[in-house]
DNA sequence: CAAATGAATAGTAACCGTTACGATTTGTTG
DNA sequence: CAACAAATCGTAACGGTTACTATTCATTTG
């Protein structure tokens, strides 16, 4: 997703536009990874020491709810990365090193979904950890 | 797997038989589902009440790392189940009202590998989430 | 363009699941 | 049954997250 899209989705539901979401749409934008609330709270910090705790986690909630970002849970941490491509659904292989990710375009419920007839399916998690090849070396 | 099979793993690794560990098998064998550690120390602290967090937690590991019990994390809380079969790899449909589990066979990962030449894999999660029949209704 | 107003933020403390640790008790082994 | 290591207790600390009030800021409107 492009600064641009996130700032027409932001607009398009009356959200300000701030100093403190610029300077976080730009981290994101600059960092095709995921990263944890803590490492963006640290960026954050370098340019405004005093940033709140609030600030940061309100506002990572609030893109990931307009669907700017995508969330999952690393080692017991919430983990944020810019939406990678918002049109097509998708899982990911993660780096446990460096963060990176690698997408991947099959999706486990099409075969999954008629072994479960009587329940409702309401998400899933399908992702793949291990080393990227620029961390096995 | 039975508690007669989870003494044998224990007693093979010189694991003392305590009544902490008596009670918390018991507790696993008779409930089919996955159960956070507090919802854990809860019943314990019934017959014991004065039972200490180091204890429920260092056993859950213990038999975690013994493979007696399945781990996942679901909303950021460690959940335990016990073991449903060792031998077999296998992924979980998870009701999220009340946390009953239904086996999956199929495992995404053969159709996924060979779209990641060049990767480490170390590890996968595939887990479903929604209603059982039962909470459906 | 200045005042008004509601959103956003700062500063800080509380919360909750988990981990850690010294002191004590318990299970097992010889 | 003595001795020793394992297990537990009681309690405090820890780390990520959430919550709250006062203040500042972005936007709207006259």
């Amino acid at each position: 997703m492009t600064l641009d899209e996130a700032w027409r989705i932001l607009s398009e539901h009356q959200f300000k536009r701030t100093k403190n979401r610029e300077t976080l749409l730009e981290y994101f934008a600059a960092h095709d990874k995921y990263m944890s609330a803590m490492e963006v709270r640290n960026f954050m910090a370098q340019d405004n020491p005093g940033i709140s705790y609030d600030t940061i986690y309100r506002n990572l909630a609030t893109f990931s709810e307009l669907k700017i970002l995508e969330e999952t849970e690393l080692n017991g941490e919430r983990h944020f990365r810019m939406q990678c491509d918002a049109k097509n659904h998708h899982h990911h292989f993660i780096c446990t090193e460096c963060g990176k990710t690698r997408s991947i375009s099959h999706c486990p419920m099409e075969i999954v979904t008629d072994e479960l007839s009587g329940y409702e399916v309401e998400g899933h998690k399908f992702e793949i950890y291990g080393k990227c090849p620029i961390c096995i070396t």
